[in-house]
This record gives C-alpha cells, structure tokens and sequence, in this order.
RNA sequence: CGGGCUGUAGCGCAGCCUGGUAGCGCACCUGCUUCGGGAGCAGGGGGUCGGAGGUUCGAAUCCUCUCAGCCCGACCA
C-alpha cells in the first residue's frame, strides 16, 4: 500500500478522553473511532490487525480440529427463557423488543443457541465428540465502558463450544483447548498465563482464564514467577491424545498462578518467596467445563451405545478478539507508539522515501516495493512529500516492526537502511539483501 | 447507579469570573523554498461556542432544564 493512496487519519496529540497506553495509541495511530460509549469503528489500519488476530485464532481453532460456524447477533429471548439466564443475566444484557413486541436480545454468548442447534440435529453418540466455535460481535451493556477497546460494550470474541458423551470426554476437550490457546496467543506475541478462575454467570466447575501481565490490567494476579519461563513453542501435540493434552494442562497450571478472585493467600505462602510475584494481568481468554448445566435445562441429549437417552457435558470457550489489540499493545509500546509482533502487524515493513521526487530515490523505492510484494508480502510505502521527521514518527507510531530508509546519501553507496522499531538498530545494505532479510524473518510467519 | 469534572474548527486548548457579536497551536488548501527525526515563508478555507428554554438592547459568557463524554467507586471478557 501506498501511503498516499491509503486511509491513515494519525493524531499528533494525545485525544483528551484517552487515559491508558492502548486506548491512546490506538486513537493517535487511526485504528479506531469511537461511535458512542464503548463502541468503535475499525478504520482501515485497526482493521487490518483485528483480522490478522482474527485469522491467527480460526487457524489454531482448525489445526485442532474445531469447526467454524456463525450465529447471529439478534437472538430471540426464548431460548434465554428456557435456560433461565434471561432472567439471571441482568442489566448487562441488551434487551431489545421488535416490531412485533418480541423480545430479543443483543447476545452477549451463545450457549442457548448453539445447544438449541445441536438438540435439532445431533441425536447419537456416534456424532460426538463435536466442537463448534464462531467469531462473532457480541454486545454486554457495560455500567461503564472506558479503556478503548480493552473494555467496550461491543466487542469480538471468538465462543466455541464441545459437546461431548461422558465428562472424561469433555475435560479433554478442555485440555485441548488449552493447548490451542497457548499456542494462539505466542503466535500474537503475547505471554498468557491460565490462571484459576471464578466461573460467573456461565456457571460451571472447572474453569481457567488467560491473563497477559500488564501495569493497566483490571485484575490483580499472584503467581509463583516460575510460570513465566513457561513457553509453549512449535511443539507439536496430536489433539486427540489425551495423556498428551493432559501433560500440557498439568505443566502449565501446576504453579501457582490465581487472580484476585480465586487468590488463597494460604497455598500462596507456600511458594518459595523469591519466586512470590504480584502483579496486573488483561485477562484475554476463558475457558469452562460446566457439564450437563445447559443441556438439561435444554433437554440436549443423545442416544448412548446402550440405547439410553444422556444429556451431554459441555463446555465453553471464549477469546476476546477485539480487546486482544489492547493487550498486545499495552504489552508492546514504547514512549513514540506500538511495536507490533511480526505475527499480527498490519504491514510487514515501512519503506520511508526521504526524498520523494528525486529520481533516484522513487525509483528505488518503487523497486523495493515491488520485490516485496512479489515475494507475498505487505508493505506499507511513505511516498507523501514531506519532511524524515515526519515520515519517522509515523512508522514509529504506527509500529512496524521493520523500516526500509531510502535517501540520497545511502543510495550513493548503493545502500537503504534496515531498522528494528523494537531495537532500534539499523543496518546498511543493498537493497536486494533488505528484501532477503524481510523475507527470511517473516518466512513462516507470513 | 453514587461522587467529581468537561463539552468552543478535525485534534489539543484559551476566552466565561467582570455579557458587546470568537481566538491560538497543530492539522487542512494554494504557491515558492526545503527534504537523514513531527520544515520555513506568504496567502487561504473551516466554528448555529453540545442542545432547548429563560434573563437582557445585546449571551460562548448569567439562570433553568436536558444530552453526551471523561475520572473514582460498585460491576465486568
């Protein structure tokens, strides 16, 4: 893309109403518009990296074997009725009466439509085990939206949800979505600790959330520091495996690691104390077994291999899509803007030509351009007329983790400059060799 | 929902106390000069001062009501 073409409405000053890092970044970098209190508008840039984590979460929902659906936003109070929720949800849900005065509801989650689907179709064992997911907008009416997207009112979330024959089946299926998670979210760049959580209004007995460590968190996390040399790296692990997925479970939850809410002051103190760390965490995931609580209140059952009808154990899945952006950048910024990870950039690298309309200089920009794009990737070129500085503190704002400077003095010598926007270090080289080296470091990634 | 605060040009703000017909910086447009860290000069466009009502010869300014947003709290992915 280039620059001059593109939709990038930057702020060179702090918006007023903005108070945490992630809020104003995204603000100043025209990734967002606020619409009204807690809901926003993706412009161009925001959107390009809400479908980048977007697409990074389908992709690890299929690799273990997840399928993806889509259920709407408008959904009928009825199924609310039945399962009792509509009642015991509260003021957070958006109820909404159409024209003729129905009730229905802006969902806040799926559990009642998704059940209601499986009831209509799935009556034997033999169908089982089933994991369905969709990423779709939901809507909580929020007492008090605030921190940009890390809190809005509408959000993007990714809800999955397995139906399984016997409990043994759906702890599995639990394991294995965390497994899934981990994986999701190192591919984000981001470190997400499961930690033991409350259940709340979904109801349920075992239940982990996601936390990412960050000073603006909305809760406050104890946990043994340990955990945080934990990585999950390209391990492979057959989703069906059990044994496998359970190891993975009892490596990552074995430390203690709790939120305020579930924090045991006693058990903490066993941690050695060197290791005892509190800290904010962004919780950015949860996940929940809550056996046959949705489908007995729904009558969702199957027919075992001895002919009785059981009701399946269940369990829920959920990934804040949108308030991922949040995260990332509250854990990924310095004092002049985002750094993205290379895995959700919204472009691969910036070109910034420093003299736009020198003969030379465009043609060298154009040639670079090009042989990135050949090679599949994105770039974002800087052809405005204006001055470095300029050119500068918007790659530096908008955080691309890789900057190609092309300028008289450099192209002299044949060279451009390569830099890091996480390090800040910068290389000399031939053009050709920048664009082997881009190609190199988002081999895999891409 | 309780407490505190703010609404004046796209963004950041001054003006309000003490009423006299709206201003600054950035951004934007035109031209020239610039071009290695948010350029310079000259010219220019843009605002029913959140909305409604009232007081007054006259209201951004005073009064009443209302809407929106922000912060703290309770609540929450």
């Amino acid at each position: 893309m280039r620059l001059s073409q593109y939709f990038l409405p930057v702020l060179k000053e702090n918006p007023a109403e903005a108070q945490i890092v992630s809020h104003r970044l995204m603000l100043r970098a025209g990734m967002i518009k606020q619409s009204s209190a807690g809901i926003y508008s993706w412009l161009p840039l925001g959107y390009k990296v809400l479908r980048k984590v977007e697409e990074i979460v389908h992709q690890e929902q299929q690799r273990v074997g997840h399928i993806p659906m889509l259920m709407p936003t408008l959904q009928s109070a009825d199924l609310w009725k039945e399962s009792g929720r509509y009642d015991a949800y509260g003021p957070e849900m958006l109820r909404i009466r159409d024209r003729q005065d129905r009730d229905m509801l802006y969902g806040p989650t799926n559990e009642e439509m998704i059940t209601d689907i499986f009831r209509s179709h799935v009556g034997s064992y033999k169908d089982l085990p089933l994991t369905l997911y969709h990423i779709q907008w939901k809507f909580r009416d929020e007492i008090r939206p605030r921190f940009g997207v890390m809190r809005g009112r509408e959000f993007l979330m990714k809800d999955g949800y397995n139906f399984d024959l016997t409990k043994e089946d759906a702890l599995h299926a639990y394991n294995r979505h965390l497994v899934s998670y981990l994986r999701t979210y190192e591919r984000m760049g981001l470190q997400a600790i499961p930690m033991r959580a409350d259940s709340g209004p979904i109801g349920g007995d075992d239940t982990h959330e996601f936390l990412v460590l960050a000073e603006t968190g909305e809760s406050e996390v104890f946990y043994d520091s340990e955990i945080t040399d934990l990585t999950f790296g390209d391990r492979e692990i057959d989703p069906s495996d059990h044994d496998a997925c359970r190891a993975v479970l009892d490596e990552f939850t074995s430390r203690y690691a709790r939120t305020d809410e579930t924090h045991d002051p006693e058990l903490f103190a066993k941690v050695p104390e060197e290791r005892q760390r509190t800290a904010r965490g962004i919780e950015v995931g949860q996940i929940f077994y809550f056996g046959t609580k949705y489908s007995d209140a729904m009558n969702a059952k199957v027919q075992g291999p001895d002919g009785k009808q059981v009701p399946v154990h269940m369990g829920s899945h959920g990934i804040g899509v949108s308030r991922l952006l949040g995260a990332i950048i509250e854990a990924s910024h310095d004092d002049k803007g985002i750094i993205w990870p290379e895995g959700v950039t919204p472009f691969h690298a910036g070109i910034v030509n420093l003299k736009q309309g020198d003969d030379e200089a465009d043609a060298a920009c154009d040639a670079l351009y090009k042989s990135l794009k050949a090679l599949g990737l994105d770039p974002l070129y800087d052809d405005r007329k204006g001055g470095a500085g300029m050119k500068f503190a918007t790659m530096d704002l908008i955080g691309l983790p890789w900057r190609i400077t092309v300028g008289p003095r450099g192209l002299k010598n044949g060279v451009v400059e390569l830099t890091s926007r996480r390090t800040g270090e910068s290389e000399e080289l031939p053009p050709e060799q920048a664009v082997e080296k881009l190609a190199k470091i988002y081999a895999g990634i891409a």
